[in-house]
DNA sequence: CTTTCTCTAAAGTGCACTGTGGCCAGTGC
């Protein structure tokens, strides 16, 4: 069994207590067990195999076993009679927002309710509103919030595809016939969510590559299977085409997929002006006074061969691409290569789950020159927030941290909330003694749009907020972004001289890259920064970097390319002069 | 179920928001 699955099972025993009215410690405690075996820094299967569990903080005498168990015989009993006593579509349930295990044990109880169809035709049937504790206005919410889930049905984050992406990719590239391979469409182009994959081989031998495509591991279901082409559905419900062309349609066949749709029909109307037609496969003659055909062994080719240089996939969105082509001024877009250190990280001080220590080890390795720390301050209390005397504690270790390296440094700062008001959680006394401060809002996301971007204005005065954090707070696929006014907010943070965060948790993303050639082109700074919570999450990043040079951000519009030096300078400028 | 300021038993994140039902309970952060 593996790590993966063990968590997976804790965390379905969690529920399944919850369900049953268990002791919330106990729930809790499986909770947490979950967390520990999923972030454990060493191989906790082959532990758990060996019974080698002992002293591992969070994992006590019942849990050890039933890890131990799970490693050992592949099951856990315990798990499979608690699961056969709810139905399994029970489970569905619990991704309706508004709804938690006490209101589905009462669903469950009192209507026979034990899936989404049975919660649709109790609700259209009014018999919800019927229930104590329930009501009108519970029953619409919860059609609400089915429709809401519905219509995320078949979409993935670009974080949650990436892996099987690169895996499929790698697979492919292993058989002996697959000359070069490649990941078109949206995924390619680095949409923060993508509806399916489709991927592009050139070989000689299009019938073995696409049944050799539809026997890989993973694989949930066949759609279709032809000599050229083929469609399967992974295991995790994501749609994935195969095509196989020929070496010489290669480069037609990836411009093509890679779209967009909209960037592609400008192109074409660019090729019928040269007499030529652009299609899939190849540039065909369509007039007698037609330019001669082009050499093409590489996508670049298509372009040069239409008089422009090569546009980066994550800009084909036609929104202005082609005339800045056209006119040769393209940004060069950043790269993650240019990065020399990031902000916005947590340690175990608040919701993190490793120290500084560790995270600035991770982030060294990685190449960088520098680190911001930016814990949760005291309101966010769910996430253990510091309060003032932490804090300037933590700023105290961070100094104490930083005379012991040379040519790394930590900057010491906080994710420090904006309140309802606007006002921050801290005082300027306190802001003061950081390096910097990152803002955030975390709580009361309902207000109008015109009280959100005012509470947020009201923050980016003031003098000690470096950058705003995750400015809609939208969670991709979950939560929607709450209302506030882009442009104001852009308008503001050139005005006040305010960084905006390019949050590159995959699950965020936020600001949306629609927004930021707009920021960019009024002298706005981002710092793209990964929230990371664990040192894995540095990699984070780089959907960072995708995100931005898909707002047409260059090196110098993102501060964290900044050197070491260059940064320790710029962050002592006052915020007017930056 | 785990931890500890324990040694057998107690304590373990707290607040805002929403909706319902009459000043409370469930959910989500």
């Amino acid at each position: 069994m593996s790590r993966e699955e063990m968590v997976k099972v804790l965390e379905e025993i969690a529920l399944l207590l919850e369900l049953k009215d268990e002791n919330p410690f106990k729930i809790k405690a499986y909770r947490s067990g979950a967390e520990t075996v999923r972030s454990f820094p060493d191989d906790i299967v082959a532990r758990a195999a060996a019974n080698d569990l002992k002293g591992i903080k969070g994992i006590g005498d019942a849990l050890r076993d039933k890890l131990h168990e799970m490693a050992t015989t592949g099951k856990l009993e315990f798990y499979e009679k608690l699961r056969a006593e709810f139905p399994a579509s029970l489970f569905d349930l619990f991704e309706i927002q508004g709804l938690g295990a006490k209101k589905i044990k009462v669903l469950h109880r009192e209507l026979g309710i034990a899936s989404l169809e049975d919660l649709r035709a109790a609700c259209v049937s009014g018999q919800i509103a019927g229930l104590a504790g329930f009501g009108a206005k519970t029953q619409s919410n919860l059609l609400e919030a089915m429709a809401h889930r519905e219509s995320f049905a078949g979409q993935f984050r670009l974080g949650a595809v990436a892996s099987v992406v690169e895996s499929l990719l790698d697979d492919l590239r292993d058989h002996p016939d697959a000359h070069r391979v490649a990941v078109c469409g949206s995924y390619r182009r680095a949409k923060e969510v993508v509806h399916d994959i489709d991927l592009l081989v050139a070989t000689s031998n299009p019938s073995e590559l696409t049944a050799y495509f539809v026997s890989l591991a993973g694989i949930q279901k066949v759609l279709m299977h032809g000599d050229t082409k083929a469609s399967v559905i992974l295991d995790n419900g994501l749609q994935c085409d195969l095509r196989a062309v020929t070496n010489k349609q290669f480069p037609f066949a990836l411009q093509y997929f890679s779209g967009s749709k909209e960037h592609n029909v400008a192109l074409r109307q660019l090729a019928l002006r040269r007499g030529w037609s652009l299609n899939e496969y190849d540039f065909t003659v369509v007039r007698d006074d037609a330019q001669a055909l082009p050499e093409v062994n590489e996508e670049k080719d298509i372009y040069h061969a239409l008089g422009l240089p090569f546009i980066e996939p994550e800009l084909r969105e036609n929104l202005g691409e082609i005339e800045s082509a056209t006119n040769h001024d393209l940004p060069r877009l950043i790269e993650i290569a240019n990065l020399r250190g990031t902000f916005h990280n947590h340690t175990t001080e608040s919701d993190g789950k490793n120290s500084l220590e560790e995270m600035a080890a991770a982030a060294e390795e990685l190449g960088l020159q520098y680190l911001g720390i930016a814990d949760h301050s005291k309101s966010s209390f769910q996430a253990n927030g510091l309060n003032e005397q932490r804090l300037l504690q933590q700023v105290q270790e961070i100094a104490e941290f930083n005379a012991k390296q040379q040519g790394f440094r930590v900057f010491a700062g906080s994710e420090v909330d904006i309140l309802k008001d606007g006002s921050l959680d801290f005082s300027n006394d306190i802001l003061a003694q950081l390096d910097y401060c990152v803002a955030s809002v975390h709580n009361a996301f309902t207000l109008s749009e015109e009280e959100m971007t005012r509470r947020i204005i009201r923050a980016m005065e003031n003098e000690h907020v470096t950058m705003l954090g995750h400015l809609t707070g939208r969670l991709l696929l979950k939560r929607d972004a709450y209302a506030v006014n882009h442009s104001k907010i852009i308008d503001c943070a050139a005005e006040t001289r305010t960084v905006i965060e390019l949050n590159c948790n995959p699950m965020r993303l936020d600001m949306d890259w629609r927004w930021w050639r707009r920021a960019r082109d009024r002298g706005v700074l981002c710092s793209i920064n990964p929230d990371a919570h664990h040192t894995e999450q540095f990699r984070f990043l780089h959907f960072g970097v995708l995100q931005a040079r898909k707002g047409w951000l260059r090196r110098d519009d993102v501060i964290n390319t900044f050197s070491l030096e260059k940064m320790q300078e710029w962050l002592a400028r006052p915020k007017h002069l930056r």
